[in-house]
DNA sequence: ATAGGGTTAG
């Protein structure tokens, strides 16, 4: 910093005194956003406060751990104080642990380490735990874990909790419950860490054995419960508990309503959504960014796109992920042109800027309405000028939209140029294509890469017999048929839940079980009928026909 | 009078 800034600095004692107290008191009480703090902070850098190690550190904190702060942002302010303390280092090694790229923790640690005028401390270490947690890299968290034991500072009930909680987050179950038992004293976080873990590993019933057993429950204990229920679809038994919760005299709150809403994203219950929207509102459940998002994903999956935008435009915190959610939800309905519309406010307008969600969103918007250019200039656009890194799935859409206009050579080298493993859906993507368009061959080597990466997978089968026979090559059509049925082979049957008038209605795959099903397919049907004569393109048909 | 654990979206 330049040093003249000290010359600039308020001299009276007392009036440096007001501005930090109105300021700072203000930082606790009213900002809401980055725009309230950016205006405090630049307060603070007119009346010279930006020097003082404690105003910033505030500032820093709300950055960095508020969810309506911004951790690059609070990197900014960090990398400007010239002698961070150790506050300041845990500070913003906390905010990473919980941003998108928790690898920073571990990187800063690492300066840390190195830095002469600072040591970590015991409250450094629960923050890289959860680094690690969030990264599901148990195994480098276990190093840590050795250096913890070396310290002889296991028995610190924060540091211990949070050592289960990355074995137990990232499934190594055994690991978590040795350290769970071991301690006679641990405490409800403790309880709740292995709860959460049983539950994202699938084991859900071993949770809810847990959660009975447990001494008591705090509002964190029903939270993990729920969102465990419905992380492993049992939407029923999360709204359930959410009754039971009630009754319990435990308020809901902000991580309560994220889970069931997101049951209602699931399975397409409207009302149901409606009815805890509503609920938010009327208990003054503070609709944080992540709740915003949730609000909209909600609408955006039930089918109500313009209800989700109207939540959108009143919303007064936006935070990327809701402008994501948002540009997604366009993009999946098939507004093509609005998803990219709204990706392109966001670039201009928010003051955010787009990360590899927002640039998925307006792939995804792409390959579902057939740009092709558009995608493409796009994909250069986010590893050029964002230099993002592509993820496999961003790959997944550029194919797919080269696919849809048959651009099959242009697909085929995207993927085999691809430095990682592709993936099934990638290579299903083409030969979707390639039987489209007739192109065998090709179709069959994409096929022969699905079977090699994934042999239970049905598609390659069947697409492949498709190809085949659309050709006129009906002998090699029967052998895929016969290698599907020699490896025994059944497709996973396909589900789609319906709401009407607050009553969920299933459907299955090739299964006419709904009594009114001679009703609903007859006009499906016709539908279908309607479509083919309107649209262009052909559907793909004869998959169920097959599969009987 | 700025810092530590468990719950959350895409």
């Amino acid at each position: 910093m330049n040093p003249r800034c000290n010359a600039l600095q308020p001299s009276s004692s007392i009036s440096k005194f007001i501005s930090e107290n109105s300021c700072l008191s203000m930082l606790e009480k009213n900002c809401r956003s980055m725009r309230d703090l950016q205006k405090l902070h630049a307060q603070l850098i007119k009346t010279g406060l930006s020097m003082d190690i404690i105003a910033v550190s505030r500032v820093l904190s709300f950055c960095a751990t508020s969810p309506f702060g911004d951790i690059n942002y609070a990197y900014q302010v960090f990398s400007r104080i010239e002698q961070p303390n150790a506050f300041s280092w845990n500070t913003i090694i906390r905010g990473f642990s919980q941003s998108s790229c928790p690898q920073n923790s571990i990187h800063l640690f690492i300066s840390m380490l190195h830095s002469s005028t600072v040591e970590p401390i015991k409250l450094t270490y629960p923050s890289l735990f959860k680094a690690y947690a969030n990264l599901g890299q148990a195994q480098d968290g276990a190093q840590l874990h050795g250096r913890i034991l070396k310290l002889g500072i296991e028995c610190d009930p924060f540091i211990r909790n949070t050592i289960i909680y990355m074995y137990s987050n990232c499934g190594y179950l055994v690991e978590a419950s040795r350290l769970f038992n071991e301690y006679s004293d641990v405490d409800i976080v403790a309880w709740n860490s292995m709860i959460i873990g049983y539950a994202k590993n699938g084991q859900v019933s071993e949770s809810l054995r847990l959660f009975d057993k447990m001494p008591w429950r705090s509002d964190v204990s029903w939270n993990s419960m729920i969102s465990g229920c419905v992380r492993n679809g049992k939407l029923k038994e999360a709204f359930h508990l959410f009754q039971r919760m009630q009754n319990e005299g435990i308020k809901p709150n902000e991580f309560t309503t994220v889970s069931l809403l997101n049951a209602c994203a699931q399975s397409g219950a409207l009302k149901q959504g409606e009815w805890i929207h509503a609920y938010i509102q009327k208990n003054k459940i503070q609709v944080n960014p992540i709740v915003l998002t949730a609000i909209i994903d909600m609408y955006c999956k039930c089918g109500s796109i313009g209800k989700a935008l109207q939540v959108f435009e009143t919303a007064s915190t936006k935070g990327l992920s809701s402008w994501n959610s948002m540009i997604i939800g366009l993009a999946m309905n098939g507004d093509g042109k609005e998803a990219i519309q709204m990706f392109l406010e966001l670039e201009r307008l928010s003051g955010l800027r787009p990360n590899d969600v927002s640039f998925l969103g307006v792939l995804t918007a792409c390959s579902h309405s057939g740009m092709v250019t558009e995608a493409q200039y796009y994909f250069s656009q986010m590893t050029e000028t964002y230099q993002i890194k592509p993820t496999i799935k961003h790959y997944g859409c550029l194919v797919d939209v080269l696919c849809r206009a048959g651009l099959l050579e242009e697909a085929e080298e995207v993927i085999t140029e691809l430095t990682e493993t592709p993936d099934v859906i990638m290579w299903g993507s083409l030969l979707f294509a390639c039987k489209q368009h007739g192109n065998v061959e090709m179709g069959k080597r994409a096929a022969e890469r699905i079977l090699e990466l994934d042999p239970t997978e049905t598609s390659g089968y069947v697409l492949l017999a498709n190809a085949f026979a659309l050709t006129g090559r009906y002998e090699e059509a029967i052998d895929a048929r016969a290698l599907m049925k020699e490896r025994d082979i059944r497709k996973e049957p396909g589900c789609s839940l319906v709401e009407v008038e607050e009553v969920v209605h299933e459907f299955v795959v090739a299964r006419r079980s709904h009594p009114r099903e001679k009703e609903i397919y007859r006009v499906l049907d016709e539908l279908g009928l309607i479509l083919k004569e309107t649209a262009e393109c052909v559907f793909q048909d004869g998959l169920d026909g097959f599969l009987d």
